[in-house]
DNA sequence: TGCTTTTTGTTTGGTACCGGACAAAGTCCG
DNA sequence: CGGACTTTGTCCGGTACCAAACAAAAAGCA
């Protein structure tokens, strides 16, 4: 992770719906920080000293079983932020999260934010209710995992992937795909070659590009997408 | 669900771990009730007035698909209570709260909850404490809900239900049971044939006995009694 | 008692994905 | 340039589970 002088434009929509003067106060304890890809931003069992409000990028919220298997239960891009619930009182992370890709992120430390919610109510209701609707995503997400095919489930994590980069190509292998979704990668090959001479897709070696969005909201399950009127009515459209 | 006169001993470890003078103050407060199988204690979307603190039984967190397919995305028992998150300011619920099979427990009004919380500080911090527990409990289940084989998935219910239950006899049907695992009756029917005639459990139209619960540990997976020792610690052994 | 409903047993064909393996193609690095 | 490594394509047998259907047995009800 490094850490980069110049303070860039805040597009992190949660950060961007708090009041000026209380997002100004924040600011100035914010710091301006690259993610490298896969980095570990909270490991699973240790305390959520810091925060991470991404403008670009997502971290995948990741849980292991003992023989290595893993799934992603859940994510968190530019509409919210990594360690949210841990302003609420929980002190110590039950997941991974993991950074996908690279992005850039606002660090700022849990102690702080607690300090701005006292003085903040505003902030300290958004901070409740953007929690609320994560947990709604995670339990859409924990139900997705059970019903819905890997095709669905791949087109639906290409969707969200492409809302949280902004750029309509980016890093992603076969393995890493199939290592979130919880299948193995010659499953996933077959599906994101379907999906690419579809049309919908193009990739070559660990990158992938989003040709046809409509096309993929198409083949992908209800999951994605049901929480972001929520979203909108929250933090406002994007 | 009906309230009955003569207020019986509490069972629910939650609150048997709360200092004396604290649970007092609660017990006032609190309405010994019996639930009715299948009963919605809470609904999705609806705002959370009042929390369930059981006895015996459980219920179960179910997510439903707008197809009407729906999964169990988690369970709480003697060992918390229902709506324990509101208690962190998530005023909505995201998913269904349903009773499985008849059970009794107490029922208290947030506010009542919120109100003894400035007051304790012993229960704020056994609510964050058992919140977080419940977070990791939520992320097995997902994930085990990807991972796991149906027959694993089917025995650690089994195992969860007996721990709530106290009792070695419950009421249970194939077609339910299919329902919360998220798989087609037929399907569990074979699984619960095998796990009968492995001499693992006997059921006759509707009621489930658990003979061999050895047995059943062996064959459930590994989220069967992830979290049962951060609980002991919690609430002391039970 | 007989009829209806609920619950379970079982089949059948089909699909989705596993688990493992190997080859081909692209990329990195010395 | 050549060799090592990464990434993707593909194939295999096998299993788990789907989706739908029908029958049988038990329980409830008139």
């Amino acid at each position: 992770m490094n850490q980069t002088r110049d303070e860039p434009a805040i597009e992190n929509r949660f950060l961007l719906a708090l009041p000026e003067s209380c997002l100004k106060r924040l600011t100035s304890q914010m710091e301006f920080v690259e993610v490298r890809p896969r980095e570990v931003l909270i490991r699973a069992g240790s305390t959520i000293d810091n925060l991470y409000f991404f403008n670009r990028g997502f971290a995948s919220l990741v849980k292991a079983m003992r023989d290595g298997r893993m799934v992603e239960i859940g994510a968190v891009g530019p509409t919210s932020g990594v360690g949210l619930l841990s302003l609420l009182g929980l002190e110590r992370a039950v997941w991974e999260t993991v950074a996908q890709g690279s992005g850039t992120a606002f660090r700022i430390s849990r102690a702080a934010m607690l300090a701005e919610m006292e003085k903040s109510h505003a902030l300290a209701e958004l901070v409740k209710k953007r929690a609320g609707l994560f947990l709604g995503e995670l339990a859409q997400a924990a139900a997705c995992n059970r019903l819905h095919s890997l095709e669905q489930r791949c087109c639906r994590w290409l969707l969200m992937a492409h809302d949280c980069a902004g750029t309509d190509t980016f890093a992603l292998t076969h393995e890493f795909l199939a290592l979130m979704l919880g299948v193995q990668r010659s499953g996933l090959s077959i599906v994101a070659g379907s999906l690419q001479r579809g049309g919908l897709i193009r990739y070559t070696r660990g990158r992938v590009t989003i040709v046809d969005r409509a096309g993929l909201e198409n083949e992908a399950c209800e999951c994605y997408g049901t929480w972001q009127g929520q979203l909108d009515h929250l933090l406002g459209k994007s």
